[in-house]
Parts: C-alpha cells; structure tokens; sequence
DNA sequence: AATGAATGAGATTTCATTCAT
DNA sequence: GATGAATGAAATCTCATTCAT
C-alpha cells in the first residue's frame, strides 16, 4: 500500500518560503538552510521536494507567476465597461495592493531570471497574453498592449519615486492612452 | 601575471567584470573567481580593491546607474520639440539600441536589489528624476512620468512579448499619450 | 507494487543485485538506492531483509564465493586425467567464460574485501582449499597449488594484457608447471 | 611574485594519506575527512588539491602503481642470470617484503578499480609491460609472462592460504616454469 | 602595493535508516 | 510482514577572505 505524504501540502509551503526569503534576502543570498527554516521543514526535505536550487528557483517563480496573473484577473473580474477598467487600472497602480514592494521586488527577479529557464519564460508570456487578452474585452489589441505597458512601468515608479503621481492624474493619462475616456 | 603598479582602469575593469559576470551567469551565481577570470585580474585583487561581495555589487549596480542614465540623455542630445521626441521615444524603445537584453536583465537585477542600499536607491532616484528633467524641456510634469513609466514597461514588452508592437504602431500610442502629437 | 507475502527469491535477488551493482559502479559507490532499484525491490527492503550494508556485502561476497566455486567445480567435472584437466585449466584461462570482466572485478573486490570479515575469509579460505582438493585429484598437492595460484594469475593478465598468450602457449607453460604433460 | 607553496610535499602527502585510509578503511569507507585527517591537512585542501574524490583515487592508484612498479624493478637490480633470478622470484614472493597484506589489499583495489579509469589501466598494462621486460633479461617472452603470472597469483595465496608453500617448493615449481633450472 | 596559495565556514547534496501505516 | 515518505547525520564541494611574501 503506498504511504500517503504526511505533509500533502509541503512542496507548496517550500515554494512559498521559497518566495519570502527571496524577498527578504535577496535571491543572492537565497540558501536551502534558510528556506528550510521559514517553511519549517528539515533540511533533508529541500532536495527531497525538489532536484536542486536552480528547479526550485523555476519552480517557485512559476508558481509566483501563477498566483499574481490570478490576481490581475481577479482585479477586473466585475469590470463591465472601458470607463470601470479604466478606473480599476487606476486603483491597481495606486493602491498598491498587488503590487506591494515585496511583489515588486519578486517581479524583477523573475524578469531578470527569465532568461534562465524556456519554461519560466513560457510562463511568463504567457501571462502577459492573459493580461491583454483581459483588457482587449474593452479596448482594441493595441491600446490594450499600451496600457498593460503603462501598469507594469508606473507601479516601478510608484515603489522608487519619491512623489508618486495622485488618482486624478493616473486617471487622466490611462484616459488619454485609452484614446479619451 | 605582470607588476603594473600603475593600472588606474583596474577598478573600473572589475565593475564592468561584474556586471558581465551578473548578466552571464545571474546575479545568485556570481562569485569573486568569476569575476577575476572575466576581468583578467588576479583573485586578489578582489578584496584589495573593494570591500566585499555587497559593496562591489552595490558599486557595480551604481556605475551602471549612471551609465544608462549617461546613455538616455545622450539619445535625447539633439532633440528640438515634443514631435521630435515622440519619435525619440519611438526609437529608444524599437531599436533595442540602449535596452539590450544584457542591459535590461541588468535592469531587473538592479530595480531587485534597489531595496537593499539606501545609496543605490537613492541613485535611482536621481536617474528617475533625471529621465522626467529632460521630457518635462517639451512635456508639462505629469506627462513627462506617464511617458517615463510607458518607456519603462514597454521596453520589458520588447524583450518578452512574442510579437512586439510596430513602429506605427507605438507612435500613436505615444502621440496619445503626449496629449495628441 | 503488489502485495507478495512470499517472495523467497527476494533474498537471492538482492545479493544478486548488490554484486551487479558493484561491478557496475564500484564498490566505493554502492548505495541501498542504487540496489533496490537494480533488483527492482522497494527501498525499503533493504534494511528489511539485511541488517546494514556491511552485512549485506558480505553476504553477497560470500553468495558470489559459493557461485563460483560452483562453477570451478563444474568445469572440472568431466576431467579423467592429468591430460585433460591440463586442456581445462587452458580452456579455464583463455576462454574468459567464468572468468569474464565482471567477475573477475567481484574477484579483486572480494580479495581486497575479505580481511574485513572472519566469515568472509574463512570461506575464501575453504574455497581455496576445494580448488587445490579438486585438482589433487589428478596431481600431486604442491603442483595443485602451483596450478592454482597460475590459474589465478594468468586469468589476472588476461583481462589486463594488451596482447595475451595464445592456448598452445599456455598449454605448453601448464604442461610444464604439471612436471611435463 | 608567484607564491610559493607553503608545503610542496602536500600533495603526495594526500595521495599516501588515501592509500593508507583504504588500506586501513576500505575503498567503500574511504572520505575526504578521513584522508585530510589522516594526512593532517584541513579538510578544505582536498578539493583544493584534488578535482573530487574519483580523481583523488585515480591519481592516488597511479602513484601506488608506480611505487609498486619501482620496488619491483628494485627487487631485482642486482641480478646476474637466469639461476640468480629464479631465486630473486621466490624471495619476492616468500619474504612478503614487497607484497606486505598492506600492499595486497591494495593491488586488488587496484585490480577492481582498474577499469574505471583509462589513464590507471594504461599505466597497469605498462607496469605489467616493465615487468615482464624486466624477466625478459633472463628467459623468453613467454616464460617470462609465465613467470609473472605466477608470482601474481602466488602472492595472493600468501596472503590467504591458511599453510603456504616453503622457500624449497616455491623453487621447484619456478625452476619447472623456467624450462628445468 | 599586489598576489595567489590556503583555509574555515558554510553551502549543497546524498543516503542509510526510521517508522507510521 | 512490507513499504516508502521522511529525516538527521554526514558526505562532497564551493568560495569569500586571509595573509605571508
């Protein structure tokens, strides 16, 4: 009879942990020994799970992959017009609430890794399809492509300005890029 | 290897090592030897003149700072009017001249690791300030970021995206963008 | 993998396993894992049916003893006279039928093995003893033991020697040490 | 300035080092600590020192070989003849001055080990070469290679028979391999 | 001032063994 | 009785840093 995981949900707390140490060290500084110890397993599970750094670095980043284009969909869910997408853009930028610092910092290590791996770059653009093939349901293909541009630029400025932009100005420059609403 | 007593390009040849050797191997993955052997200096000389890993890396993020901050105001020199730097803005992105794909990893790695020094970060800044400085001689303030931020994001569209906007394409959109040009 | 409350050869299969498993990677690199997976048994069975790799290395040097004293014993059975037993120690020899690669690696594994196991070398020992016994049969007790140690060393050069010796001239040497036959 | 090894024997101390813990562990025991232990060197020159362990075994068997090799050709330096050398052989085996047990357990490592490296069997085939061009000297190739592959077997016995042949029995048989000397 | 041999601290990885089922 | 998921102990290996020269 095959042994049944005692921990069914441990490769998914490792890949998180995986995340936050990132996060918080700097992919740099990322080491089995400190990842073991923010999932609170033993060291011995690291290569258990997963073949090497490098797969679990893969793995972790697709998994981030995942969960954030889950959140950029979940973000324009009750959209029904261009004027409330528009104003959803707005509130994505300005609140901060997907794209918090540490989800910052986690997306430019994954654009700067991309190149490492065809599968995370599969991913990826993948990703960016979805995006735009959720704002084309209310703009043409290439307004849709400029404002998915527009988010991904503005949140870096909204983590390193010193002055980020107010909702009013956001709303009129995602009104102009989207051809005047 | 030879006594050169005097090889004032030694530390400038290891900062560029650095960044070779970041966007060669990833930035978890570079080590002093790497760096030697890439710069063709001995292992020694990697302590003797820097301080340690951080502050080398630090100081190799910085100097690339001002070398892409060099390089973008040098491709807005000759600029006359706002059309014209429409089509500046056009070309910067489109050419992929300036936003290589070894700069633009370098890059990510950079906007990464912006949070873990207060004098990389605050490098940054000046550049981001520098970038909106020169837009806002044609563009009143609040256009001047959305451009900035546009040229941001869709620079990492470039090097992502499977079918990359045309020319015509992102003129328009930019023309938009300026308030119609 | 089923359910088999009675697997006998489970046993036999493992040494049998662990042998082909150190000729093909060397005992300095045989592992459980390597085993199980060779004799196609659940890792757990190792550990199960032996109680550490120690006991079971030598069980299995002493299994491969018994298999190929067998096989001396058979090759000789036939044997009527000194004659013919000379025409068996050059067949013995030159044909690399029982002493092929494979076996003749378990062979120096096994000499260099046994002072770590009483019950090792007093089964090389008895063994020895029945090679010698086997040929007294036919010749006097020092030419048994010449022929042997012969036996044992040519085989040596033949899976070394660039060059071997043909089968007239081996039967020309063993005729010679047998006294002249 | 070139550095200067602080200790140029270090190397060989390490390949003695390993030979020794083999001869005293076992080839399967055999580990980085226990030979930099044994050798008295941090654990860290033997990765330094050495590419990984199969190198350091490979190097290590080399340089056994070639010692062997020479003691060997040592052992019959002063011989004059054919007479002269039958006896040379039955010290050598008699005497166990060359092939202490030490030394056995470790041919036959070498012996198993031997295919797993190209360079070590090339260097077996050209001691095995030497020897027999040194017997040359005194009687034909065959007898010769004969002659070898009798001592080689013969040492073995040593080490294992429970009662081995007298200094007057070894002589017999030599002098019958030799043609009747 | 500059070097590179050397090392210790710590990284990754392997694996015999345990034990709940 | 049998299993295989899991782990601790220990293996190999890497590398920033030191320091004699």
């Amino acid at each position: 009879m095959s042994r049944r995981p005692n921990d069914p949900q441990r490769r998914e707390r490792i890949l998180q942990a995986t995340l936050d140490t990132i996060a918080e060290h700097g992919i740099h500084a990322v080491t089995h020994r400190k990842i073991a110890s923010c999932a609170g397993v033993p060291l011995g599970s690291m290569t258990y799970y997963f073949d090497g750094m490098d797969s679990l670095l893969e793995e972790a980043f697709i998994w981030f992959t995942q969960q954030m284009s889950q959140q950029y969909r979940d973000f324009f869910a009750g959209v029904t017009g261009p004027e409330m997408a528009c104003g959803s853009i707005v509130t994505l930028i300005h609140s901060s609430e997907v794209t918090t610092p540490n989800n910052m910092e986690l997306m430019y290590q994954l654009y700067a890794f991309m190149n490492r791996s065809a599968a995370l770059k599969a991913v990826m653009q993948d990703w960016m399809q979805t995006s735009q093939t959720t704002l084309v349901q209310w703009f043409d293909p290439v307004t849709a492509r400029a404002l998915d541009a527009f988010i991904e630029g503005m949140t870096l400025h909204f983590v390193t300005d010193r002055q980020p932009l107010s909702r009013e100005e956001l709303r009129a420059i995602v009104g102009r890029i989207a051809g005047g609403i």
